[in-house]
DNA sequence: CGAATATTTGCCTGTCGCGCAAGTCCTGTT
DNA sequence: AACAGGACTTGCGCGACAGGCAAATATTCG
């Protein structure tokens, strides 16, 4: 198992996210020091420069954790499962637990996040680490050779899907859940997928 | 035409972008102040700051240009073509100056806005603007629904191969012409797009 | 327990982003 | 051609920030 001090630092890393994700939510994103941040996750503000560079990569940091889940999550799925399977489960798993109504406050948390354009360099870098954690998750099961694009051009079809899908549910009026629209965009990438590049559909 | 209003502002925006990158690619990232490239491109510091939030965006400012053009460049195309022919010109439509032998300065460019971890926000973004710029044009084309995936889809996928392309370009030894590495890219891709989603290769 | 190693913290400095107000330069009108 | 109005630039100033350095504190391992 992770020793102490392997396990202080998560908690420190995950408890400063957790801070800043809350305050720019609650304050709004310019109303938030990074003192304030280091305050709430009771540690000195110089110590969340040893974590974090910017406020806005601690408030990234939950995306983060979450685009590494992901990929693990690929991995986890058996390896005889077809891919289509396994990665429209593994990307389904994340939201598994909200069952109806969406929370609230991770609503709020994703809205800042895509709505913010200071976070959204952050939020890209977060999306492109999904994508490769899923490229290389894909490659693991596979078995391709190192340099098969199928992998990375998958991987980014399905991260893409899923920003749109995350997009639709912010957008859905009355609100639904957000598997709903992650499974409809999943089904409708791999109807795309059949279509030719060639010509007009 | 444009004003001569509108001229200045593109010059002085131009005129911030260049000096960025020559500056950062000579003296290394760390070691060019705003200071520095207001002073390169003949205005005061403060008016840097009416340009661009932060001298990272600045350097990557060429990438966005970049990608702009790439998205008009699609457009210019004939409305006939069919839409992979149309996507294969544009994308290479960029590179078509540099015959053989790639510029240093530009590989350099290149090197540094991919390289270094401190610019990877703006060169994503960036990225995302390529593909969504292109994504518009190729709805246009084809004219789908606006809730049509298929253009991003695509966009993304097509991005995405000319990513691939630019690290197999810089990693290359001995140095060849980018093009050669985009043209290859995007030929896999077409393959790529016949594969079906559910099986292994 | 004690040495070796990692992490936290306080202090400090150079840099930054931007609000504000004054100055300067375009533009369209008369 | 002059002028009024608006847009862009510039200097000043302030709050915030990132990270180097070294002392203090905590963890690990023999």
């Amino acid at each position: 198992m992770a020793g102490l001090r392997e396990r202080k630092k998560q908690a420190t890393r995950q408890a400063l996210g957790i801070a800043a994700m809350r305050l720019a939510v609650e304050r709004g994103l310019e109303n938030v020091l990074v003192d304030d941040i280091a305050e709430a996750a009771g540690v000195s503000p110089r110590t969340f420069n040893n974590y974090f560079s910017s406020k806005y990569e601690a408030i990234c940091a939950l995306a983060v954790d979450r685009a590494l889940r992901t990929g693990d999550a690929l991995r986890a799925r058996p390896p005889a499962e077809p891919l289509w399977t396994a990665l429209h489960a593994a990307l389904l798993a994340e939201y598994r637990d909200d069952g109806g109504a969406p929370d609230p406050s991770w609503t709020n948390g994703v809205r800042l996040v895509t709505g913010q354009p200071a976070l959204e360099g952050e939020y890209r870098k977060a999306q492109a680490l999904m994508r490769d954690a899923l490229a290389e998750a894909i490659a693991e099961r596979l078995g391709t050779r190192p340099d098969d694009m199928y992998p990375l051009i998958v991987a980014g079809a399905a991260t893409t899907a899923t920003e749109i899908a995350t997009d639709r549910w912010l957008a859905a009026d009355p609100p639904t859940s957000i598997q709903e629209h992650v499974d409809r965009a999943l089904l409708e990438l791999a109807l795309i997928w059949t279509r030719p590049l060639q010509e007009t559909p």
